[in-house]
DNA sequence: ATAATTTATTTGTGATCACAAATAAATATT
DNA sequence: AATATTTATTTGTGATCACAAATAAATTAT
């Protein structure tokens, strides 16, 4: 028996797909931003077919929304909107970090360690996209040990559609801080104090809005 | 000036995709069920185009898993993702009942109770898709009031991801009984008792695939 | 000038096609 | 008979097109 693993190139959709969600989740595209089929498409030197799946596939996610006649733009969040899915941020958040916390082991808290001094050189240099970045993977970095695959992509889900507001909020305020609760959470992680953990989780969630939305 | 509202009708697609979303949620198709393009296009008499959107909008939904090689089929799940999304049932559903609570006027409670009466009448008739459909609608019925819209679409996206799974237990099982949370969590409501009315949530829910799974 | 109307352009939707890869069916080989 | 190989069929991907609806631009009328 021949036996031929194949490497399934990802397709060329999945590319584009990665790309824009990135962009959008980090706040490259401000609030309001329309994209086009043809625009898109020719963006990326494909035709209208790859880039529609994209922008349709980005709209099922929430990262997009479509208006009533059928064009892509990212989502405009009001104040509730926004505090709602912040709301939820702080119910999933500390849920999937306590059950990360077991797992976490020395090699993690020092990578994590190693991601905060990186949101610190962002906030100096000013660099909100930067600071966005290094924040997120701070996070998933740690919830990624939870194995908890469903609960991952329901908060991605979330960072993705407040991606765009959260990067005029970060304009409006500047980049102030870095977020000061992060030392918390490592020290909550080392000492294995789930509820700590917990409390210090939903605290540096909730904050990051409440500092940017007044 | 002139204005003239359009009734916007909906697009070719998304009448297949509300019916195809229905059928996954309340299990009328099972785990493992696969589907193709050109089968879709022609239950519905439409090219591949549409076909495609809509299979791949709820793969982008979790409603449907994209094998390594590009088909489509309903998720099997395994009793470890299956636990998972209860626990997200869990951490949410009370959540937006309680948010539901201050908003959940008498018509409301009395719709409820109607809805469970038909939840019973499913329950003697064995008809599992009945006994489904009846019992979201309990559910969404009252997180509707919540006006807590991204909470409630993570809720039913996580019903969506349930349905094909739920559906085979529920026939393995055998519809035994009408929930016996529900008239609690309809007293709850009654007296505005919002932690009563966290904890029969929560455990209707948990009860709910507890009794299922082994 | 301002608002209304007309014209031009842009845009998403759905259909059809060619193509390669994956699956199923049939045949041959051990 | 069971396994390997070949052939036939099915399948998703991406490209291109026509079309109608929506938007933007230009024009006209008030």
């Amino acid at each position: 028996m021949v036996i031929d693993l194949k490497i399934s190139e990802p397709s060329l959709q999945d590319k584009i797909y990665r790309e824009l969600r990135q962009k959008i989740m980090l706040g490259d595209l401000s609030p309001g931003h329309s994209l086009t089929l043809r625009g898109l498409a020719q963006l990326y030197d494909v035709s209208m077919t790859p880039a529609r799946e994209v922008l349709r596939r980005l709209a099922a996610e929430g990262a997009l929304i479509v208006t009533n006649t059928g064009r892509f733009m990212t989502p405009i969040l009001g104040n509730d909107r926004l505090e709602e899915l912040n709301a939820l941020r702080g119910l999933l958040e500390p849920e999937i970090a306590a059950r990360a916390l077991p797992r976490a082991h020395l090699a993690l808290i020092d990578r994590m360690q190693l991601i905060n001094s990186r949101i610190a050189q962002a906030v100096i240099q000013k660099e909100p996209i930067s600071y966005v970045q290094a924040n997120l993977e701070f996070h998933r970095s740690l919830y990624l040990r939870a194995q908890a695959p469903a609960m991952l992509a329901l908060v991605e889900n979330i960072w993705l559609q407040i991606g765009p507001t959260m990067r005029v909020l970060y304009e409006k305020i500047g980049v102030l801080e870095t977020p000061k609760h992060h030392v918390s959470i490592l020290a909550a992680l080392k000492s294995s104090d789930e509820q700590k953990l917990r409390l210090m989780i939903q605290t540096d969630v909730t904050n990051g809005l409440r500092m940017l939305i007044r």
